[in-house]
DNA sequence: AATGAATGAGTATTCATTCAT
DNA sequence: CATGAATGAATACTCATTCAT
């Protein structure tokens, strides 16, 4: 099920089994990861090519056989990090057992515990600011997560437990309420309370957002 | 009430009335509009210096009389906005005759409309990506809204109609509700359903997080 | 008659007198001067913008102040160059008194001895390769030339002295004459005969040209 | 007679018979081939050794194992195109009957047929600028014609028919009227004349360029 | 021998800031 | 005080050449 993300990586051709092909794509790996590190740890600004080709372990030039420009290399930066992430959390909630709510319930638990304790996991690429050139990378990197909570969502009206709503909304406020509330713990990694109840927090929220029934509407 | 504002500019020191000093306040005005407008229609990148100078109708170097740096004058663009903001919808709350969830509804609806229908308002100062000199103002704007809201929040609780809630993580919850939900809108201005419902069901959304109560902490 | 010349640059505003527009213009004045003698000593490639600011003694981004790119300013040394040596040459064909073979004889003389005698003068210019992007300036430059003689041409086909004939081809072929037989002596400096004599054999080419009779046309 | 020619290719090693040899001169023809096509189609700044590589069929590396460099290859295409050029106007001129005008006269109607009509041959390579490091290629193969034509015209002075006269500078001006006049009909081929007509005329003013009398020099 | 991926030196251009006028 | 011309540090990208396979 993972691999049936809509976001993940064009899968291209099978990668070579050559010993030179093996080098090939572990240069272009270590390039994707130097790119993504020196994004999460000062910004996009930081990430300079130069730097990225010090940090790969490879030469200005070998980045341009992998990537035609700075703008697609961060794009790609996007791309695997979206795919990663979306196998995970779309993992988890192809384990759950329970109905709509716990599905949920795993999605934002799995997104808020990445986040917090995991590797400061690729937040950072989710909020931190990016030049008009890869915002829109940032954009679809976003809107990867709207889909994915818009499905379970509409799962879950379908199943009957939710009540009927614009999923579209609904999912956008699931993902401003799960990256607002953890702007600033993120930021200042020392006041945060228990993770734990934090995270058990933020469920509740979501859960409330999913569930409460626009009735001004019917007034 | 409005200069009460936490995020209030620093007052300096009182004008001075004279013509000059009347001429000098004009051009510093005329510098964080041009600034705001250049900012408001294309982004940090389009804001440089000489067009700002431009827009103001003053020289370059004068900017530098009236701002240290550019970081600086778009700190101050952002507390400006931020100031005047908040006055609108401070306003508005204080002109608020129910409860704790009029207000709320109040405060979100201005701060919604403003958004959609108004003149896009300081909207793109809220998202959009800020080069990493100025985002901790662009943050701070946002906090402000945060703490606008976590006091909204608190004396709803006061008043006993809301449940004990950690208001800071409720407040932030709002808004990221808010903003999530209102990104989209105002990017494909054009597949945009009626206002009014859009406002109607984003009021919705945050009251009903601000009624949650996180049952799970209890089991 | 020299301020006619069709190749004139641009006389844009008069220079402003005052002491800042004097240093501006020196400024650029010393741009222009530095491009030309780097274009002149080591090619086109050897011309970069930070040898020309050194040369010039001012700071790379001033050029840009002056000329909007590399491209231009190498076009403007090519008009200016072309300015000042079409003045030299119309006011010697003008203080000419006698007819047209004079006056041509004038016009391929000092063309010549500037070439060889003064300072290299910009024959560079004439022959030296540049890189496409500047390609059309250089040809302009020719262009300049065989203007210029086939108009004397002209003049003496109505004067009644030169055989009616293609005044384009004609003056083509004397350009081509003059660059052509001037090349290897500006080449090789030394084993360059008396430059009187070279001169006189150069006129003597060009006049036997311009008095040729497509005799095989009759035929 | 054709292999007398002084620019002829030297001719190395006398080329090996066995299969892998015939391959590797294929392999290298090639790679001349498609290096005179790309400097002939878009100019030396287009023909990158990638190109050509491709354009020959064979890997990047393997235009080393042929050439020591770029330079030298261009060197190359020099050579040989001078090599086969001068076999087609000495043929031309070997097999003109008449006296020493006749042969002047067929090299020039050679030469600028080839040029006008043919495949634009390699006129391209005459008068297309080209960077500092292969510009003596070009005037070397320039020079190739001047001495060419300085031998004709050596020739019509010792067999009585033309003027005592220095036989290089004459050459110099047969081949200078000979590419200036081509220059722009072959820029702008729209506005061409009858090629017939042309050649007509450049044949004339060559005519008359080595018959003419340094007549000064007598007064 | 042939290959082509890796290399990194080299360069035009931008733009916030300064300071002489 | 206002000005805007001068400044130069900073940076993505190209391409001839190499060398491990």
């Amino acid at each position: 099920m993972a691999s049936d993300s809509s976001l993940a990586v064009s899968t291209e051709k099978v990668p070579p089994l050559t010993p030179a092909g093996q080098r090939r794509a572990a240069a272009r790996q270590s390039i994707l990861t130097g790119a993504r590190e020196l994004i999460t740890e000062n910004g996009f600004a930081a990430a300079q090519m130069s730097l990225i080709a010090v940090r790969a372990g490879v030469g200005v030039g070998s980045i341009y056989q992998h990537f035609p420009s700075r703008a697609e290399l961060f794009a790609e930066v996007y791309r695997s990090v979206a795919a990663h992430e979306f196998d995970v959390v779309e993992s988890a909630v192809a384990a759950a057992t329970g109905g709509h709510v716990d599905r949920i319930t795993i999605a934002v638990q799995t997104f808020c515990t990445r986040a917090l304790l995991a590797e400061r996991f690729a937040y950072a690429l989710l909020v931190e600011p990016a030049e008009a050139a890869v915002e829109e990378h940032r954009l679809a990197f976003r809107e990867g997560y709207r889909i994915l909570f818009a499905r379970l969502i509409a799962d879950g009206i379908e199943e009957g437990g939710l009540p009927a709503q614009d999923v579209d909304i609904s999912a956008a406020a699931v993902l401003g309420i799960m990256t607002e509330t953890l702007v600033r713990p993120l930021r200042d990694q020392h006041e945060m309370n228990t993770p734990e109840d934090l995270v058990r927090q933020v469920v509740a929220l979501c859960l409330a957002a999913v569930t409460a029934v626009s009735t001004t509407t019917e007034g």
